[in-house]
DNA sequence: CACCCTCGAGTTCA
DNA sequence: CTCGAGGGTG
């Protein structure tokens, strides 16, 4: 499958080639001799068709595409600036053993032992900007690479790039072109999209549309408050150079020198370059910052990688396109494009309905994509998405995709606006808000909503609740499922611990198709059903008895004429649900699904109260009293017991042996904290950590008389880190927080901090 | 009251 | 993982 989507993938590349290669001629011809050399319709046609390819590969998306530079010229708007040496593009490689080739062969061409400078390939607008003894005297976008727009007015206003550049002014050359990429780190562009929406306006799909529109704004006909707001965006502006245009017999040999000096001058350059001595290095570069790309300051889409001696530029020189001295690197696109299906809205377990988008399926960041939540009516509408766009798809974080906007090129006339329905799409109970003016719409059939009641019993389940292994996801729909020929055993969560075997084997579950929630049918043409609490099922006339000795033994359960044989599943759960009546009491707290009584909230409440009959008994002043607790928790937690079908899921819960305390418990009050290794002290524990599991980490910082955080801060005192640490690491790093590996984070466990003192790097 | 931590809730795919 | 919102603290 990967080699089928490489084939197209590189047969489209040839195709882009091609066409770029061919519009461009024509439109050379077309503007410098005047003379047409193919008609309107040719030419519409071939630029449609790199459109299509540009759009279906972002990956082969590239600045100077004509698509970019010929059509979408603003020369009206901006005065054109030719620029003194034109400004090349890179070759790209899209694959590892492409690029360990282009070092080889480079490596040779150079004649041995090259050095090598790798860099961040930052996805933004490439610029020049042109010094005369030191003062700025233009700034031009790069166009298409020969001639480019005067951009040298708003670039006044960027902070990031000086007027004058620092030191003598004897040391800069006379006249120098620099080469940069002006770009908006992701905490700016965040902090602009939310300011744009704020104000009414769209949000920008991405930084480097939002680098673009803002650089190329234009003063004329805007009125002092807006001129305001143009000049603060251009302020936000971020850049780093990467080069200079001609320049004669410069005064350094490599260019990580000519870094060096430009920083010299006052020119901001990228942190993240590095001189590597070895192809090994390079690949390693690579590797490291294909990790990390999700975490750095700006959006990139690859690496470069150039020779750093100077003399070897002059000698290897450059094609008509590149030079040869360099190349870059993409890695496989973070962002693409797919089409918008459809959006349906979900209910979850609170009743609050989200809509999705239910997307043509596409490969994001090692993935196949369908879904993506747009969280509610006012996303949708900011997004600015309609049904039957085709849509820039991301994944947050490498993990939780998002959409990000429309492409507007290629809306089609019939898309719709999507219409947040009016009624539950499970239950058909209007929806309301659940204060005024809350933005959420939620369902209001709290008790009954077939939705509300699998997602709570599925929480009922899950790892932060009961942890009851055999409840999840399925076996919580096949419980409170309603459209089985027999009644559900379950209408409520309140009868989860009455359940009997007879109950679970007749189960029988329409197995529904995931993209169109459509039951699957068969072959055969009936709808294609399971039975995950049985594995036989056996039916006898009535009034007979003749089952086999063997059919006897296996048939533990007969109910009418039908002779079932219970799954190991349905074994399991009933096992599973008798532990579950003994677990901690702040579980069981978790389980009854009170808003805002999450894990951490009910271990306070356990802890403290000891019982959910002292919970009950308990003021809502007293409930706040608790650590943790404040008067809106509290709230929620007596407004939940006024409810009398609450109530009865406390007491059949209570009748069936669900044990609702903590045994020797002192009473109500506080609990000294456990006196251990850690006491006093804040870890928080991520990635795999060899010998724990997650929960166990957790358990075992608790035990220490520590307390186990979920996130990075400064009041965290370590990490235990494991191999897969993301984000957390990162943070901690940052902060200066001393970092454990799982032998560290043991002997923490057991020592305390003395024990580590040694180890604690920074 | 303004901050900074945290927590809770919703979420996708293999 | 990210968002919004609750809780605690200066």
């Amino acid at each position: 499958m990967a080699n089928e989507s490489e084939q197209e993938f590189d047969a489209a590349r040839t195709e882009v080639d091609r066409l770029r290669e061919q519009l461009t001629a024509w439109a050379d011809s077309y503007y410098t001799s005047d003379v047409q050399t193919v008609t309107d319709a040719e030419y519409d046609e071939a630029m449609a068709r790199l459109r299509e390819l540009e759009t279906e590969f972002p990956e082969l998306e590239s600045q100077d595409s004509p698509t970019r530079t010929v059509g979408g010229r603003a020369s009206t708007l901006f005065d054109p600036v030719e620029h003194r040496e034109r400004m090349l593009s890179l070759d790209n490689v899209f694959s590892i053993e492409e690029l360990d080739a282009w070092l080889q062969r480079a490596n040779q061409a150079a004649g041995g032992k090259v050095d090598w400078l790798t860099e961040l390939k930052i996805d933004g607008l490439a610029i020049s900007l042109t010094y005369e003894r030191g003062r700025l005297t233009k700034a031009a976008t790069r166009g298409d690479g020969r001639t480019g727009e005067d951009v040298t007015e708003n670039v006044e206003y960027i902070a990031a790039i000086p007027q004058q550049l620092a030191g003598e002014k004897q040391a800069f050359p006379e006249v120098v072109e620099v080469r940069g990429e002006v770009f908006f780190r992701l905490d700016d562009f965040t902090a602009l999209n939310a300011r744009q929406t704020e104000s009414g306006e769209s949000a920008f799909a991405n930084p480097r549309n939002a680098a673009s529109g803002s650089l190329r704004q234009k003063a004329e006909g805007k009125n002092e408050e807006r001129l305001q707001l143009m000049r603060d965006r251009l302020g936000r502006l971020s850049m780093y150079v990467h080069g200079i245009g001609a320049w004669e017999n410069p005064p350094v040999a490599n260019q990580s020198e000519v870094y060096e000096l430009l920083a010299k001058w006052g020119l901001p350059t990228s942190p993240h370059a590095r001189v590597c001595k070895s192809i090994e290095e390079v690949l390693g570069f690579v590797e490291e910052f294909g990790e990390r790309r999700a975490s750095i300051e700006h959006q990139l889409d690859g690496i470069v990688v150039k020779i750093d001696n100077l003399d070897l530029h002059e000698e290897l020189g450059a094609t008509s396109r590149a030079p040869r001295w360099a190349i870059a690197y993409k890695y496989p696109p973070e962002e693409v494009h797919t089409e918008l299906l459809g959006i349906r809205v979900g209910v979850g377990r609170t009743g609050r309905v989200t809509p999705y988008a239910v997307m043509r399926p596409v490969e994001v960041a090692g993935s196949t994509v369908t879904f993506a939540t747009l969280h509610n009516q006012d996303v949708v509408r900011q997004k600015g998405v309609l049904i039957g766009d085709t849509v820039v798809l991301r994944k947050a974080g490498d993990v939780i995709p998002e959409v990000l906007g429309p492409v507007l090129d290629k809306r089609p006339e019939d898309a719709t606006e999507f219409v947040m329905p009016t009624k539950c799409p499970e239950c058909g109970a209007t929806l309301r808000p659940m204060k005024e003016g809350d933005v959420d719409l939620r369902c209001p059939n709290a008790r009954s909503c077939p939705a509300q009641v699998r997602g709570r019993v599925e929480h009922i389940g899950s790892r932060n609740g009961l942890d009851i292994e055999a409840l999840g996801e399925v076996t919580a729909a096949a419980l409170t499922q309603p459209d089985v020929p027999e009644t559900p055993p379950l209408t409520t969560e309140a009868g989860l611990f009455e359940l009997q075997l007879e109950q679970l084997v007749p189960i029988v579950v329409t197995v529904r198709d995931a993209d169109t929630g459509e039951p699957r049918i068969d072959d055969d043409g009936t709808p294609r059903q399971r039975t995950p609490f049985r594995v036989g099922k056996k039916t006898y006339p009535p009034g007979t008895e003749d089952m086999t000795a063997a059919e006897r033994r296996a048939a533990k359960v007969r109910k009418d004429h039908v002779v079932y044989s219970p799954s190991k599943q349905a074994e399991k759960l009933l096992e599973e649900l008798e532990k579950a009546k003994t677990k901690e009491l702040w579980r069981q707290l978790v389980a009854l699904n009170i808003r805002h009584v999450g894990p951490v909230a009910a271990r306070a409440l356990a802890d403290w109260f000891g019982s959910l009959a002292a919970v009950r008994a308990a003021s809502v002043e007293e409930l706040s009293a608790v650590e943790g607790v404040g008067p809106i928790i509290a709230e929620s937690i007596a407004q939940w017991l006024t409810e009398d079908w609450h109530v009865e899921i406390i007491d059949r819960w209570t009748a069936a042996g669900v044990r609702f305390a903590t045994p020797e418990h002192p009473g109500p009050g506080k609990i000294e904290d456990v006196e251990g290794p850690l006491t006093g002290l804040t870890v928080v524990a991520t990635g795999s950590l060899e010998g724990f599991t997650r929960e166990g980490a957790k358990e075992a910082i608790i035990a220490a008389g520590g307390k186990a955080a979920g996130s990075v801060s400064k009041k965290t005192d370590f990490v235990a880190a494991g191999p897969g640490a993301g984000s957390k690491l990162t943070k901690a790093e940052e902060l200066g927080i001393p970092v454990l590996d799982a032998d560290g984070f043991r002997l923490l466990l057991e020592g305390g901090p003395a024990a580590v003192a040694d180890l604690a790097i920074g």
